[in-house]
DNA sequence: TGACACAGCCCTGAATACAATTTCGCATAC
DNA sequence: GTATGCGAAATTGTATTCAGGGCTGTGTCA
């Protein structure tokens, strides 16, 4: 087997931490606003602090955690942040759906038709991580359409940034979202980008009470977690 | 005076570090594709390796470095990946424009225009680069009152990675961009948020033979000031 | 009993040390 | 003259060490 250093992951020891840590961070197993503690993480995950150190200035970069002058922590369930997060990738989904209209093939369209229905069916008994995952593959799959390797990159980062809330949101929209992805696929095999668009801003939560709303579910679900 | 550690820099060395190398690459005194050497590097500001490479690991996060298995270079010139960058910023900065209409002040319109018309009297004159610092100037004021951070920060990260090039075409559009500026500004006291996107549009390099000739231009700018 | 001072521990940021791999150069053989 | 193989230097990735600050907890004094 190639394995050339320890266990079958790939790349090096801080790109492993940074894999694990963002898994870890967007299955929120660390609480809002709570600091980290390097030496206890390195050891946790087995390595030293400068490799820790260097996944930790990656995430900050990207936005998962912050730089407190002295420290790493997470970052708040700030009201106003949250509700920009809503609203750039509302935008960028928009621009990204009218891309994908112009660009997509019909065997592209085909194949999201596909899954999409694949995922109608299997959504009524899936759990709400099965429901992300179906979630992040139908946009993920407009977004390719769009060919636009930045405004995917820039869409992958901010739903990595409001994973929890959109995991929140989740519970209690299977119906809707399965039907509001058939209203886009429609659109988009009709090329009628407007439409299109229009059907993306309906579907992605955009009214500042449903943010709000997530928000104040969002703790109570991380301190159920913390303590239970 | 409140020197913690020597000269009047602020923050960590990682900090002072990242703040450097984000400069040096905006000013292009590194080659596209050129190899990060860590040693003579830390050598030049003075520093460890440690913080060093903590600064270039947030760097790789923004685009601004890409991480090559073994070590750290200068994202190369792809053609693909400017078309991309442009693109990318052309619709977010569509969708601010349009916030910006809806929420800016009276009083930030104002402003911009007297920005703007300092600007205008001080453009024939300028150098290229502050004809860039003028120009971020414009649009910053746009992208703040969006009142998004989020976008704000997107667009910023955007502007940075297509640093080089945007200096590039800029030349050469002097009076283009001013006029440019003048009717986005125009339509946003109008509050015409659709005629503000359509000069925004217009505005933003968006054929790919013009981005394409910028590319050409920054080659030959690169290399002489490489050699010259 | 409460507030303050001090000591010791803990934590972070940075430098240094170390190991592994790659690259470069030189010499030798064909 | 060119290709090849070996060895040394250089470079990166990671661990360890070191220094400075901050926090905590306790003891003492009012």
């Amino acid at each position: 087997m190639p394995s050339t250093k320890k266990d079958g992951k790939d790349g090096s020891t801080s790109q492993r931490a940074y894999a694990a840590l963002r898994e870890q961070l967007l299955r929120s197993k660390f609480l809002p606003n709570q600091k980290i503690n390097e030496v206890a993480l390195a050891a946790t995950l087995e390595i030293s602090r400068t490799p820790l150190r260097e996944a930790l200035n990656r995430l900050v970069a990207e936005g998962l955690l912050v730089d407190r002058g002295r420290g790493f922590s997470v970052p708040d369930l700030d009201q106003k942040r949250v509700f920009d997060l809503f609203e750039a990738r509302l935008e960028i989904e928009c621009a990204t759906v009218r891309l994908a209209c112009e660009r997509g093939t019909d065997e592209e369209l085909a194949e999201l038709s596909e899954f999409l229905k694949e995922s109608m069916a299997e959504s009524p008994d899936a759990s709400v991580d099965r429901l992300i995952e179906l979630d992040i593959g139908f946009h993920g799959r407009i977004a390719a359409m769009a060919r636009n390797k930045v405004l995917q990159q820039t869409l992958s980062n901010l739903n990595d940034r409001m994973h929890l809330i959109r995991w929140i949101a989740m519970e209690g929209r299977r119906e809707r979202t399965q039907s509001q992805h058939h209203d886009i696929l429609q659109h988009l095999c009709a090329r009628d980008a407007d439409a299109a668009i229009a059907a993306m801003r309906e579907h992605i939560l955009h009214r500042n009470d449903d943010i709000l709303a997530a928000i104040k579910a969002a703790y109570g679900h991380v301190y159920t977690l913390s303590n239970g």
